[in-house]
DNA sequence: CGGGCGGTTGATAGAACTCAAGGCGTGTGG
DNA sequence: CCACACGCCTTGAGTTCTATCAACCGCCCG
């Protein structure tokens, strides 16, 4: 972890998508100011499960793995956060402790806004307070999806289902891999299976012509076929 | 469901630990006035997986399971609500339509109160918009957990785990029994298994001498044992 | 060149699901 | 008042899925 110099907020293209898209110029401007920018290296933690944080974060390059580590001593990722996302706020607003550990996966540069600024922008800014909330709610749909999936998907429907969100979320290269290289144990830690299991459903995926795989890039080759499997209809 | 007369929420004390407890008398009044109240009996729907709502509600008097149906249409429980708790606000925040279907478990009284009352008071009211993201944080921390428990813990594990978090949630009666009766297939829907594999988990708790049941009656007989096996140490 | 990490496969054991059958208790209709 | 049906609970047996342990490969890096 180094520090770095500030980046003005109000260039940052990633903030015209999140939560920061209702703010004034000056408020952005106290953010800039205000915050707190660090590069992280892969593998460094920013913060762990456990910890009570001094204010969120956002990301402006690189990607950030959010994850529990779970009574086995197993990691369960929750999400992998990018460019433009926002983490860690869920402690403050919550003032609980930290219920993740945040990990660099790709190198970042990652800025701190503190707890203050974030109230007082709740106080001050009620469609700020509104796009906040509409985060942790989507946040929260999306953590019932997944308990859903758990709880009644299969292994090789989840790995199914995992290749199509990151497709989504991190799109496709000029040669039609999906733009993110994850390691199958990380992959395994999304899908939440170990890691045999998940390299198993892969081997079969690629067996059935559906998806192709090149070191640790992946290529969908069949889509309806995955979203039908990732569905849990086969 | 049945239209009921509007009860004054200035009266009702399970506010005073809920999101209601920053208003002022005149936004209570406010809410009084216009919400709708309804009983709803035993089985009856509140809402649908997919429905757009028009309000967000609160339970004056009962229990609501809130599920998803999942892929292979089996339901996973995701909260069961009980007098105070809010629900429905997350999709009328979130804009999204319902991610949970709502049932009465318990016959209920629940007041609606309308999306425009929700959205003026957080423009209004920054300490009620703090208390309803923290409650949304908190539920998002509660569901991220559930995640790594379903990932990572057995069916028995996550049965000793539920006798607990009832036994928190609905107290015990004057004879040692938790204050709530749900059916074998709920709390199997709740733990996120068969009912059958729930059954024989409460079977070897029983055979342990860890708990004892009456009927849909049970009763903790050794908490620490019963906690370290929740915790996955066993 | 050796070591370690990531990836893969095989074998095996254990966990959990499904299907099937039977018991118990309650409420209803004859 | 009894018989029966129905819902809920429980157990058994067999099968499927998943985790675990072990071994091996290929590759990169020091």
């Amino acid at each position: 972890m180094k520090k770095v110099g500030n980046t003005y907020c109000q260039n940052c293209k990633a903030r015209l998508s999140n939560v920061f898209s209702n703010l004034t110029l000056e408020e952005l401007d106290n953010i800039s100011i205000n915050k707190s920018c660090h590069l992280y290296k892969k593998g460094e933690i920013i913060y762990n499960q456990g910890n009570y944080l001094h204010g969120f974060y956002c990301i402006e390059q690189g990607i950030v793995k959010i994850y529990k580590i779970g009574p086995k001593g197993r990691k369960q990722i929750i999400k992998l956060a990018k460019k433009g996302d926002i983490f860690g706020y869920r402690s403050v607003l919550s003032k609980e402790s930290a219920c993740t550990t945040t990990e660099v996966l790709e190198d970042a540069i990652v800025c701190q806004i503190s707890s203050n600024i974030l109230f007082d922008l709740i106080y001050s800014n009620p469609k700020f307070s509104i796009s906040m909330m509409k985060l942790a709610c989507e946040e929260l749909g999306e953590a019932n999806s997944y308990i859903a999936n758990l709880a009644q998907k299969s292994v090789k429907e989840r790995t199914a289902e995992l290749i199509l969100n990151l497709k989504n979320d991190f799109g496709i290269d000029e040669n039609g891999y999906i733009g993110i290289s994850l390691t199958r144990e990380d992959m395994s830690e999304i899908v939440g299976t170990a890691t045999e299991s998940f390299i198993r459903s892969l081997t079969e995926l690629k067996n059935e012509g559906i998806i192709e795989t090149k070191g640790k890039k992946i290529k969908i080759k069949d889509e309806p076929k995955l979203i039908h499997i990732a569905k849990g209809l086969e």
